[in-house]
DNA sequence: GGTAGTGTCTCCAGTTAGTGGAGGGTCAAG
DNA sequence: CTTGACCCTCCACTAACTGGAGACACTACC
């Protein structure tokens, strides 16, 4: 068990955003300290680091409460899991895509350049 | 020269969205027309759809400000250009390595899962 | 020329997902 | 037993939209 600070640290979040998703519902400590000190295991660990991965790359909160409950939920059948998890699957390939052409586009931009002391730079033409 | 709806769809952004991007000095309507439509042109709609990239990757409107002045101002010389697009394409980099974990971890639980009607999936362990 | 329907304008209020800070209790070291 | 770092709650604020009211504009058909 580890208390707010460990687990926002190694969960990458800032301590703040931690008890907020605690607030929401959306990763609750697992328990209370005597003294009201919240406290988390390796299990809401893992579930931080989901959610700030997923939330980093645009996932609603409502949809992180989706994904998570993919892993919690054992009333859904299978192909509930699945069906879920291919929707979000598909907007996360559709975001790498997207994401290589943002990517091509500035790398295109760093090699255009001599990068000089001088203002001009062949891609200063693209949109003007 | 065209008005706001046909740029808005041109761009994938809602119209809302457009005028809000106006109204901040984001990305500028290129004229109004006499009745005081916003007017925009390939230019603009260039710079929307990059916005819409950008913004989509978590980049803040401030970072946007930031990349669309790579090719507008031409006072900055060609090092400016090239150290910031440069940091921009390390985290861009950083992006797409956690969007590719997070694709695994999701396509994992799709494939780990049988899709039929029962309720156990294997994945359910995975934080239980 | 009139009017219905859609598009556009501004302005203001609300939402989402946090973030900052005040005011106050807690814990471990010296 | 005090000092510094940590934790608590609560409330206000921010960023980036989003929705809706009220009013003007443009197209198209009668």
């Amino acid at each position: 068990m580890m208390n707010i600070s460990k687990a926002s640290k190694a969960a990458g979040l800032p301590v703040k955003t931690v008890r907020y998703y605690a607030d929401i519902g959306l990763v609750a400590a697992v328990q209370r300290s005597d003294s009201g000190y919240r406290l988390y295991d390796h299990t809401a660990l893992r579930k931080l680091i989901f959610v700030r991965r997923a939330r980093s790359f645009g996932f609603s909160i409502q949809a992180c409460r989706e994904l998570l409950g993919l892993y919690q939920d054992t009333d859904r059948t299978s192909a509930d899991v699945k069906r879920i998890a291919k929707a979000r699957l598909a907007e996360i390939e559709q975001k790498q895509r997207e994401l290589q052409s943002l990517q091509n586009e500035l790398s295109h931009l760093v090699q255009a350049c001599k990068g000089d002391h001088r203002p001009d730079c062949p891609i200063l033409d693209y949109l003007a």
